[in-house]
DNA sequence: GACCAACAGATTTTT
DNA sequence: TCTGTTGGTC
């Protein structure tokens, strides 16, 4: 393809893509929902369609906006664009519901209760400005749990749910809801005092933007002639409202998505939007993409047929011209030991037959699982990547260091001051600083409006006054230089005078260590992005370009794309992407459906989709696995094979161990007890039990009640702490 | 105010 | 198992 005007004309589209996908490309005008199942190209449409516009319809990249998934995606499409136009095409917009917002919500602050500089508050920070207002009010953990508020907030602020858009009626003042409102005012009061958003809030801010104020709605409007948003199955209701404030007026929309796949429920997501396209737009043309250009027949069978099991569900069924290919393996192994150890064994093999190690992935349902991957591929020297886990950007040093650019960027971020203020300790202890939130609050200035006046402050001591205000001067003096300054030489400036990383490279224990070289890596990152955003914007990056940037950086956006290593990750984090070879481990009940999923029927559909994505991710090898007893934490668990294996067809897969057959899964303990009588339901320490691996023990602890009770058992010469209900009882 | 040891508590998925 | 918190000591 030597130029684009050769490329570009209707026979090319024609000979680039199927019949269905040419439609998605070529129907602009109207609304269109593209029912896309997996690896039927819809990426792939998407850039054709966005190539379309520009080149065919002369739309300007500027009245483009597209809504991807992750950064990553967003980062790929783009240069694939680029790559097929010939063009660079700088100024469309492509992103994610956050990315975009954030970038609406600078230029637009004007109209809103922040100014342009807020900062963004992850889930830690979340939780501790919980945590302070819970001891300032006196809340009760106990019976307000920080996570579950948290998770009561977002729901409401996924709806668009202010406290003061939540009428309760009836409802006593000491009730749990009316608390629990109570909670939830003092935290976006709080948040707002710190200048400060959480993840919510920059779409539920938007969404409102857009749904109250005219002018900025018509702006919006205006400007976005063609809105495009990728896995639209996983939207909530306030990324719904952005998407229809901005294109329910000329309904030039196209939403591209998969009911079989949305797996983000828990994050507000609601099928709703997908399956009610129809009705929230006019006279909508409706595209399926069955035809499955990734996977070789045998796993689309079992992907089919797992899926099938799903009944809430727009029915639809992939096929392939590819070859058959290779029945998926399913392994049974002892321990989650054995199970790591054998994958390992099997990627050496496929790495023997020429598969480069980043066609391989490794796909668990909680991080948790990582750990033994991660030794057993150590061991065998295999490099390795784990997408997700303990995020580089939730790193105790790098949070630190970001919080030094929050303060600097918005000097009304209590939350960010009050992790550095003694960080490196400088001297100021936790007295001195409550006297300093104390005087604060009295005087109803900021904190660092406190610290600036430290020397107003009767309660402090000589020598903390100094210290504080030793400290302000610093912050001072880097404020003035952070509007001026580029980032990366800000960056380098704090970390050389708060002598941070020769700090942590002097001690001598192996954390420390590990944390000084994150900290050259951050550099790198932020010298990485200054360099791509002065190619883009012709201009260096100041802090306050880095920190909307970093906020919403995730750690599937860091992994190097080329670098040869396997990739081991959540199925939640698998999602968009293929690889030749997949192994998903752990399939287990309990693990995947998750225990905590298990108790009603949509979410168990949705660890169905789940264990769907997983599947369909890959092209040509796949490899399922469950283990006969599993350790996690401290517990022994001896797991029955998942619900989603034994539904299905065992002819499905090949059987790799032989007569171990998924048609005869190993007994449930639990079930095959002898009725037990009310006065054995419960565990007494000392009373002799029997275990199917271990044989006779004697318990010596009791943990919690009835069947769930955690028993610490000794069995002869070994300890172990079990479930009750993966015991027998000994006949007394 | 800094440091350390003991202890409790939580362990689903993420922009 | 691991992490964060608390309580004690110097």
């Amino acid at each position: 393809m030597g130029s684009y005007s050769l490329a570009m004309n209707n026979n090319f589209y024609a000979s680039q893509l199927n019949e269905r996908q040419l439609e998605v490309v070529t129907d602009t005008e109207n609304p269109v929902l593209v029912l896309a199942g997996a690896g039927s190209g819809k990426t792939r449409s998407l850039i054709y369609r966005t190539a379309y516009l520009i080149k065919e319809k002369q739309v300007h990249p500027w009245n483009i906006l597209i809504v991807t998934f992750t950064n990553k995606a967003a980062r790929e499409l783009q240069e694939r664009l680029e790559k097929l136009l010939n063009i660079p095409v700088r100024s469309l917009w492509v992103g994610t519901f956050h990315a975009i917002c954030c970038r609406i919500l600078r230029f637009e602050s004007a109209h809103l209760p922040f100014n342009a500089n807020f900062s963004i508050y992850d889930e830690d920070t979340q939780k501790s400005l919980l945590k302070k207002i819970y001891k300032e009010y006196g809340f009760d953990k106990q019976s307000f749990p920080i996570n579950n508020i948290l998770t009561r907030i977002s729901r409401y602020k996924n709806k668009l749910m202010l406290p003061e858009d939540i009428k309760f009626q009836g409802e006593d003042k000491d009730s749990e809801f009316a608390t629990f409102l109570n909670i939830y005012r003092l935290y976006q009061q709080q948040l707002l005092l710190n200048q400060a958003l959480d993840f919510d809030d920059i779409l539920l801010w938007t969404a409102k933007l857009l749904l109250n104020n005219n002018t900025v709605r018509e702006k919006y409007r205006a400007q976005f002639q063609y809105v495009m948003i990728d896995e639209y199955q996983d939207t909530n209701k306030a990324q719904f409202e952005i998407v229809h404030q901005i294109a329910g007026g000329h309904q030039r929309v196209c939403v591209v998505g998969d009911d079989d796949q949305a797996i983000y429920s828990f994050r507000g997501a609601s099928l709703r939007n997908i399956l009610e396209f129809e009705k929230d737009y006019n006279s909508v043309h409706s595209i399926r993409l069955e035809q499955n250009y990734r996977s070789t027949g045998n796993i689309l069978a079992l992907a089919n047929a797992v899926i099938a099991n799903n009944r809430r569900r727009h029915s639809k069924e992939l096929w392939s011209e590819l070859p058959v290919g290779d029945k998926p393996v399913l392994a049974v192994y002892e321990n989650e030991i054995e199970e790591a150890n054998r994958i390992t064994d099997a990627i050496l093999k496929l790495q023997r037959k020429g598969i480069p190690l980043r066609e391989i992935a490794v796909l668990y349902r909680t991080n948790a699982q990582s750990r033994v991957f991660e030794s057993a591929l150590i061991q065998a020297e295999i490099p390795y990547s784990i997408v997700g886990g303990v995020q580089f950007y939730q790193r105790k040093e790098i949070k630190d260091l970001l919080a030094y650019l929050y303060v600097l960027s918005n000097l009304n971020d209590n939350e960010s001051l009050l992790r550095i203020i003694n960080e490196p300790a400088r001297g100021i202890g936790q007295t001195s600083i409550n006297r300093l939130i104390g005087f604060a609050n009295k005087t109803r200035i900021s904190l660092f409006s406190a610290i600036q006046n430290v020397e107003a402050i009767e309660e402090l001591g000589n020598p903390a006054k100094k210290r504080i205000s030793e400290f302000c001067l610093m912050l001072e003096r880097w404020q003035q230089s952070v509007s001026r300054k580029p980032a990366l030489e800000m960056v380098k400036t704090i970390v050389e005078e708060l002598e941070l990383i020769s700090h942590y490279q002097n001690s001598n224990d192996p954390q420390d260590i590990a944390r000084a070289e994150n900290l050259v890596e951050f550099v790198t990152s932020v010298s990485e992005f200054s360099e791509h955003f002065y190619q883009e914007n012709e201009r260096e990056p100041l802090i306050a370009d880095y920190l909307p940037y970093v906020a919403l950086q995730t750690d599937l956006d860091r992994v190097k794309e080329n670098m040869d290593s396997i990739r081991l990750m959540t199925l939640h984090n698998a999602k968009g992407l293929e690889f030749e070879a997949v192994f998903i481990a752990g399939l287990e009940d309990e693990l995947l459906p998750h225990r905590m999923c298990m108790n009603n029927q949509d979410s168990i559909e949705e660890e169905r989709r789940l264990f769907y994505v997983g599947i369909t991710r890959a092209k040509n090898y796949l490899h399922l696995s469950y283990t006969k007893s599993r350790r996690l934490y401290d517990t022994f668990y001896f797991p029955v094979p998942s619900q989603f294996l034994t539904e299905v067809d065992s002819r499905l897969f090949y059987h790799s161990d032989g007569d171990f057959g998924i048609a005869q899964p190993p007994k449930r303990i639990k079930k095959t007890n002898k009725v037990i009588t009310e006065s054995q339901k419960y565990y007494k320490i000392g009373q002799k039990v029997f275990h199917p691996e271990y044989g006779l023990g004697v318990i010596l602890s009791v943990d919690g009640e009835g069947e769930d009770a955690r028993l610490t058992i000794s069995f002869g010469n070994r300890l172990a702490k079990i479930i009750g209900r993966y015991l027998m009882k000994n006949e007394e």
